[in-house]
DNA sequence: ATAATTATTGAACATCGCTCAATATGACGC
DNA sequence: GCGTCATATTGAGCGATGTTCAATAATTAT
């Protein structure tokens, strides 16, 4: 099979994260097997315990990759932005997510087996993401309010994962709600003060 | 083993839905067992699929009875309150999920089968919970906004379900934030007008 | 060339959801 | 009481899963 010589361990640790993330894309995490994208690069099963340790750091991985991705995208978006930052913040999370339902599904469908902690590059990729959020919310509010930032974006961020989560359960649609992507854009709007925004482009 | 003159079915399907969840309060979604509770209760693997059909509408059954008691539970606050009745409502929400973080996390970590619909009872559980919600966001509102509740409710929903997720998953901790139910509450007061609340019992 | 080190394998184990021919049980007519 | 039929219950068997680890192959060091 594959010689060790065919990759350096960080080569062929790209490798699996690499099918292991598209293998996500394609099939999503409930259908997602380590078995299955061993057999896909052409290695056993026991060279993919090897590299990661266990199943648990792999997905890791993987949603990381994902993270990175969707922070990447929400950044394009942003400087695409003129005026109305915070509308495209929401909007690019919102499209991310529904464009990539799977992956997307997977960083919050994965949960860590119990006492074990998350590694430092997976934290790093949260905090890029919540970095993000941060620096929106503070640059959207006045400079009496910047102390709030930070819990402003937590809560935003929670406001728009939720309207995001039951647009794609259908929970919205049971409501008979059908527009989640506005009402959110509505909601982050109200809360950051209604002095500078309301709707321009 | 079980005679059949020991249970009519509906004994037997009210018997098996206990210990299952029994079984998901105990131990979470990830480790649930349908082998696990038949074994607990005496039968044998096939009689549970005799009575259920498959595994995805024993779940259904077990998250439909946790978001009764969930229902149940955000009723008896209700009924308590006296005036904060929009604060009450928030608080028992985030009670519950806390109390019962398994049960709760397996209403939103299970997903039917694609392409499956969901059972009546199913949707009317659903429905209970976000009738609630809308009826006490039509009431917290004043004559001239009724039109908006049930887009509101939704939106109230979303927000406190998110900060309820990040609450329990450290999202929030992650981000410094320490009061994740205070911050709900202020957002949700915020959203329906400051005319009415702000802060009183 | 030989020894020591490291990478890779994949059979083996326990467990899972799920099926279905076989069996046990109960009810009914005579 | 007996035989017949319908129904309830079983659990071995199937194809998967994650995980382990002695055995093997490949590389490096001596």
């Amino acid at each position: 099979m594959a010689r060790r010589s065919d990759h350096t361990r960080a080569e062929l640790e790209k490798l699996i994260v690499d099918e292991a993330h598209r293998q996500m894309e394609d099939v999503g995490f409930q259908a997602f097997s380590a078995r299955e994208v061993a057999k896909r690069i052409g290695y056993s099963i026991g060279t993919l315990y090897n590299v990661f340790g266990s199943l648990n750091r792999l997905l890791l991985a993987v949603n990381a990759r994902t993270i990175g991705l969707w922070v990447a995208e929400i950044e394009a978006a942003l400087e695409r932005a003129e005026n109305d930052r915070i509308g495209a913040l929401v909007e690019s999370y919102f499209a991310f997510a529904g464009r990539h339902r799977n992956i997307w599904s997977a960083v919050y469908d994965h949960r860590s087996p119990a006492g074990e902690e998350l590694p430092d590059w997976y934290r790093a990729a949260l905090e890029s993401l919540t970095g993000v959020m941060v620096r929106e919310v503070a640059a959207a509010l006045p400079e009496s309010r910047q102390m709030e930032a930070p819990a402003l974006a937590g809560s935003l961020l929670a406001l728009v994962h939720g309207h995001c989560v039951f647009a794609l359960d259908g929970t919205f649609r049971l409501l008979g709600v059908e527009a989640p992507l506005e009402l959110a854009v509505t909601r982050v709007r109200e809360i950051l003060g209604d002095g500078q925004s309301r709707g321009e482009s």
